[in-house]
RNA sequence: GGGGGCGUAGCUCAGUUGGCGAGAGCGUCCGGCUUACACCCGGAAGGUCGUCGGUUCGAUCCCGGCCGCCCCCACCA
């Protein structure tokens, strides 16, 4: 593509009588697409591209205002950064792999996976969809799939029309998936190097499960929730029969898991205890009483038990104090049906049948009652509320199991990755710069390194297999790895080198890893993805690192930090140059807008109501990183803003083309030119820094002083019936300047509109023009003062207060105005002198130097009536 | 407990190198069909810039202490 060159007006012009926003949106949207509007050319040099790691939305819900919001600022960005010549690399993801998609098809259908179904090739869902989960039909892990792709593929079609009349400009043929055959084989070869390169590995060890989705879950994807809980006081025995010693717990049906009793080395009150044993109520198990600094000597009785596994600290006091495992609690979070063999005594035995096949809830009631029959809970249960862990998606409380999953190191267990993650981090812009400290807030935080392997069916496939010894038992320590030129693989169904179909699952034969990677895991790679790596090298080599990720504040933790780790490994970079991060919108009442709040309003209908332009001005007049109230007001301001352009636009150009070679001659008209050379650097300056809040809000200001003031004091001089006349030739020259600049200032914010009076007047797309000069209007204007237009306005001003002041018409006859200033104002009303009387109707205005030399003052005398 | 953001007009917010009579829009009130726009135009009222100190000739702005609101992280027997 050619650079391209200064716009100038066209000869001809097709101003519309009746200009309107209502049908905009349909209009350009086809244009666009048809003219290739946005399409990213990829012929330049690295220096010239400027490329965008889009966040893929997911794509199993609904898009919201807040989408709405952030994208708009991205689009903003996006169009600026065009207009200033570089080829923008602005592509789109759908992120459509991972639990939401599942949960939304099996909702959708009322069905859910079975693995052990077998695949129904005529399947078709159920006709009458369940509503309860218990009723939801069972089906084969493809017909799932096939599911899944097909209900993803219709959502991604209205989430693009949603973008397009947005208005976004995306480069519509970059649009990729986190489910497709393509991401499958970036994620897994991604994977299969970080594990070659030492960076993965999996290991068997406890970690934070979910039991109504039965899949693992990662730090990352945590979340406190307050619940209700109650303290039980229960009694101990010392096996020296010196009594009883008691414990304070929220968590008595675990009491069968206890392996150890804790308190802090320092506490008085046990200095005797540590190294001897006490044995469990009920259950009668002896258990050592240890020592360690975690417990907290003013929680409870200072002593607590420790159960495999009731939360982190008693994973670290169990690994840390090398105590037994005891779990009884299943995948499915109930309680396993046989009686676990450190039982030995039938009363034990016999109580454990009580609580056997219970969830958490069923087994705690029964574990009071078993307590309390045996005199062991030490008075009433006192309630309280206090925090659980929660998966973020999840809706009961995670458990700990132990089980084998895949990790990728992120620092969690490494001091010097850890520095270096956060040296990554410095290594980036981010917009704005105090977003920062979340990011190694959260780094510097980390306690375990990211668990990476999901229990689930509808993602990407861990690329693995595992030899079966001759007892069928697999070895996880020497995986089967498929080769590159083979991905993506499903371990489940495709056979691993050197083996045959009718080996898996059989002894001395291979198993296929069961799991899914994290959506995460994929979603760290958009920058690798979108860019084509190991795919496409020419445009790798033009778009990487990028230089832009937007995307949300909540999400710096997950999506941010593990991109900025897989490009680390792969790439020794940093996966971008800048990150800027977008806030949240509120209701009007400040409370974070949620679809389980009920305050969610369609953007559809928003869009329908307003116009795009209207919107999207609400949007962008939302600062980078700044929670934004949702302001319908706000949009009605855009909407006319909107308006006004097209009718200021109309009046400008319908006054006529100036002639040949004009040029702005008048004080007047080179004093606002000089005030818009400033304002283009200030908006170029703010853009530079992402802060397109300001570049809008500056524009928006100068815009309408533009029309209130300079319009009406130009207005007859440009009328001049005789197009010749050098007043009316200036005039024309500079509203054509002015205009062009001003309408290309407002094109990233306002596509259509600005598109729209564009296409009156000149020649393409604005959204292709080059970004206004301030070099070039500062030398247009010459060496102008910028007073003459404020002292202009200031007597314009006063006329109107005059007028308004005695209810008489705008229109209405001055006899005169009497002006006292400095010098300096006084020269500067003299250069555009007739353009004031003009104005104001004024017959006779006068001007002398103030007394002092520095206050002014303006009597204006009306006519008589 | 650690980190971060924010308190400016009734509402939403600007205020960038400390000096303006402290601004805008919305809302309110008053006026006007003015040959671009009644989806409009003009005007007015309205603020001890959270609070108390400090630095300075001068503080909405810089420093410190409080008060209040919000977010993230940690703790979770």
């Amino acid at each position: 593509m050619t650079e391209p060159g200064t716009p100038s007006p066209r000869a001809e012009r097709t101003v519309p009588d009746k200009p309107a926003l209502e049908g905009l949106e349909a209009r350009w949207v086809e244009r666009w697409e048809t003219n290739g509007t946005y399409r990213f050319a990829g012929d330049r040099t690295r220096a010239e591209v400027y490329s965008i790691d889009t966040p893929p939305p997911t794509a199993s819900g609904s898009l919201h205002v807040g989408h709405i919001f952030s994208y708009t600022h991205t689009d903003t960005i996006a169009r600026y950064q065009r207009m200033r010549g570089k080829d923008v690399f602005y592509p789109m993801g759908w992120d459509d792999n991972g639990l939401p998609t599942e949960r939304r098809v099996e909702n959708y259908y009322g069905v859910t996976c079975d693995p052990t179904v077998p695949h129904d090739p005529d399947f078709s869902p159920p006709a009458d969809v369940a509503t309860k989960r218990q009723d939801f039909v069972p089906i084969s892990r493809r017909n799932f799939i096939d599911l899944c792709e097909e209900l993803t593929a219709s959502d991604e079609k209205v989430f693009e029309d949603l973008f397009r009349l947005v208005g976004l400009s995306v480069d519509w043929t970059l649009q990729y998936t986190t489910v497709s055959q393509r991401t499958q084989r970036t994620s897994q070869r991604a994977f299969l190097r970080n594990l070659a390169r030492g960076e993965a590995y999996s290991q068997e060890a406890p970690s934070l499960w979910d039991t109504t989705y039965q899949t693992a879950v990662a730090q990352a994807e945590l979340e406190d929730r307050v619940r209700p809980a109650a303290y039980h006081d229960i009694a101990f025995h010392r096996t020296d029969g010196a009594g009883d010693l008691t414990i304070s717990t929220t968590r008595p049906e675990l009491l069968v898991s206890c392996v150890g009793l804790v308190a802090h080395p320092d506490d008085e009150r046990y200095q005797g205890l540590f190294g001897t044993t006490a044995t469990t109520p009920v259950f009668g198990v002896e258990v050592p009483i240890r020592a360690h600094p975690l417990a907290q000597p003013d929680k409870g009785t200072g002593m607590a038990m420790i159960c495999t596994f009731g939360d982190t600290t008693d994973v670290i006091w169990w690994r840390e104090l090398d105590l037994d495992t005891r779990p009884v609690i299943g995948k499915d979070g109930r309680f396993a049906f046989d009686p676990p063999p450190w039982l030995t005594t039938d009363r034990a035995r016999h109580a454990y049948g009580r609580i056997a096949g219970k969830g958490a809830g069923g087994a705690q009631q029964v574990m009071v009652e078993l307590l309390r029959e045996g005199g062991e809970l030490l008075g009433e249960p006192e309630k309280i509320t206090h925090p659980v862990k929660f998966y973020e998606r999840g809706e009961k409380p995670l458990e700990i199991i132990t089980t084998r999953q895949w990790y990728i190191r992120n620092g969690g267990r490494s001091a010097d990755l850890r520095e270096a993650l956060v040296d990554r981090g410095r290594e980036l812009d981010w917009h704005p710069e105090f977003m920062r400290h979340r990011y190694e807030n959260w780094v510097e935080g980390l306690n375990g390194d990211w668990l990476v392997s999901r229990q689930r069916f509808f993602g990407v496939p861990v690329p693995l297999w595992y030899r079966l010894d001759a007892e069928g038992r697999p070895d996880h320590d020497d995986p089967i790895v498929p080769d590159e030129a083979d991905l993506p693989v499903d371990p489940q169904s495709h056979v691993p080198p050197d083996f045959t179909d009718d080996q898996r699952g059989q002894p001395g034969g291979f198993v296929g890893d069961p799991d899914v990677l994290d959506t995460w895991a994929t979603s760290s790679l958009t920058p690798l993805l979108a860019c084509g790596w190991e795919e496409d090298p020419d445009l790798f080599a033009l778009t990487y690192p990028m230089d832009l990720r937007p995307q949300a504040h909540d999400i710096i933790r997950t999506w941010l930090f593990s991109t900025v780790v897989r490009s680390h490994f792969e790439t020794s970079t940093p996966p971008w140059r800048n990150t800027a991060l977008s806030g949240w919108i509120l209701d009007p009442d400040r409370k974070k807008m949620s679809k389980s709040k009920g305050n969610v309003v369609v953007p559809t209908e928003l869009l329908h109501q307003h116009g795009s332009d209207a919107v999207r001005y609400w949007a962008a007049s939302g600062r980078p990183g700044t929670d934004t109230a949702f302001d319908p007001g706000q949009m009605k301001v855009g909407r006319r803003l909107a308006i006004k352009i097209l009718n200021a636009s109309r009046f400008a150009i319908n006054l006529g083309p100036a002639p040949e070679g004009a040029a702005p001659t008048e004080a007047l008209d080179r004093s606002v030119l000089v005030a818009l050379a400033d304002l283009v650097q200030e908006a170029t300056r703010a853009f530079d820094a992402y802060d397109y809040a300001r570049a809008l809000q500056r524009t928006e200001t100068f815009f309408w002083s533009f029309c209130d003031d300079y319009l009406e004091l130009v207005k007859t001089r440009a009328y001049g019936e005789d197009p010749d006349d050098t007043g009316a030739a200036s005039a024309r020259a500079t509203l054509e300047l002015a205009l062009s600049a001003l309408l290309r200032l407002f094109a990233p914010f306002l596509p259509y509109a600005s598109e729209e009076v564009w296409s009156w007047w000149q020649d393409g797309s604005i959204h292709r023009a080059p970004w206004p000069d301030a070099d070039a209007l500062r030398a247009e204007a010459g060496d102008a003062d910028p007073a003459v237009l404020a002292v202009c306005a200031d007597v314009l001003g006063a006329v109107r207060r005059a007028k308004s002041d005695a209810k008489v018409s705008m229109r209405a006859e001055v006899t005169s105005v009497a002006v006292d200033d400095t010098d300096r104002r006084l020269a500067a009303l003299a250069g555009a002198a007739q353009d004031v009387r003009d104005a104001g109707r004024i017959a006779e205005l006068t001007w002398s130097a103030s007394t002092n030399g520095t206050e002014n003052e303006i009597r204006v005398a009306l006519a008589d009536g």
